[in-house]
DNA sequence: GTCTATAAGATGATAGAC
DNA sequence: GTCTATCATCTTATAGAC
């Protein structure tokens, strides 16, 4: 027996991978409603408006992430092997669907979105660089990776590097292209 | 009184603004005729389909940045302030009305575009490479680039890194975001 | 929570007059 | 080339029964 799980939580995650494939435009309640066997009325009474469900689907990222960051805390000791930890995460979306990061994409069309759910992909974006910006410090202070100056820029063009690499390889369907991009970015913080 | 100028050219730029800002499943004909004061029904005398305006858009937009690209070769000798100049153009598109770089928004929404205008985005993405490569090249033999090994894949990582520094930053609306990432990877390109 | 039914409007697109 | 008129379809969203 398929357990139902949470309907809300299912819902979510069939349209973060609908959004990160074509983007928060071309997604309808319709598609959504059709992957999750249920009708568009029942996925309204869960998220009344588009932008209520783009905001949610943010905000679950967030804590999906937040959850990635702390586990490859753990599990990767080396502060660089944690950034190539990160890169091969963002990479696992391309793999896994040619998926866009959510938050990437959302960052495009951003002009279109409620501004709650703007915020919330500003905040995406600001914890995964404080993220890499505690990485990048403990890393220099370990002698394993390089940089001069404040940790906080460099985890900027880090993370818009990532960005960029996905949105350029996934354009391609070629997966060689994020890993040449990411590498070389990489290399360019070895001692 | 207003010359009429060349009503296709007149959607194409239009259009190319819209796209750049929104998105291309959030612009419709109706709103790019409204804006260029005529009918649907004429803008798809001129596009018959939507692929077929995505698609003129790309190339459309190749030919501009050829053009670009040749003037800063010719009014740019160094090399390395030629890709400064390159970084500083795409800037512009923030600058004037927050514009994402087009192909770097139909990159995002490929899944969704005609094979033609995907084509056509790969396209632009090699051109602008080649283009790329090319100076990184010279500024080598100049002594003013350094890098290791071939250009074609740095050229790659610049320019993703690009189009990734202009996502970012669009979606703070922080013009500082885009320099300072920017400047930090051309940076790593300085002997 | 999910359904049926429905609304009001937008969408890409076409036929045919001028 | 541009228009009016029209189309079928899709879109987000709501009301109310079960």
């Amino acid at each position: 027996m398929n357990t139902p799980i949470d309907t809300r939580e299912n819902l979510l995650h069939l349209a973060t991978e609908i959004v990160q494939l074509v983007g928060y435009n071309a997604f309808s309640y319709r598609d959504l409603a059709g992957r999750a066997g249920i009708t568009t009325a029942s996925v309204h009474y869960h998220f009344p408006t588009k932008g209520d469900l783009a905001l949610a689907m943010v905000e679950r990222q967030r804590v999906l992430d937040r959850a990635v960051f702390s586990k490859l805390d753990v599990d990767v000791p080396d502060p660089f092997r944690r950034l190539q930890a990160f890169c091969a995460a963002m990479r696992r979306e391309l793999e896994n669907g040619r998926r866009m990061c959510l938050c990437g994409m959302l960052a495009a069309e951003h002009e279109t979105l409620p501004p709650a759910a703007v915020e919330a992909v500003h905040a995406f974006f600001t914890d995964t660089e404080g993220w890499l910006g505690a990485v990048l410090l403990v890393g220099r202070q370990a002698g394993v990776v390089a940089f001069t100056g404040p940790a906080a820029p460099v985890a900027q063009a880090l993370l818009s590097a990532v960005e960029g690499a996905m949105l350029t390889a996934r354009a391609f369907g070629d997966l060689g292209r994020f890993d040449a991009a990411t590498k070389w970015h990489l290399a360019r913080l070895k001692p």
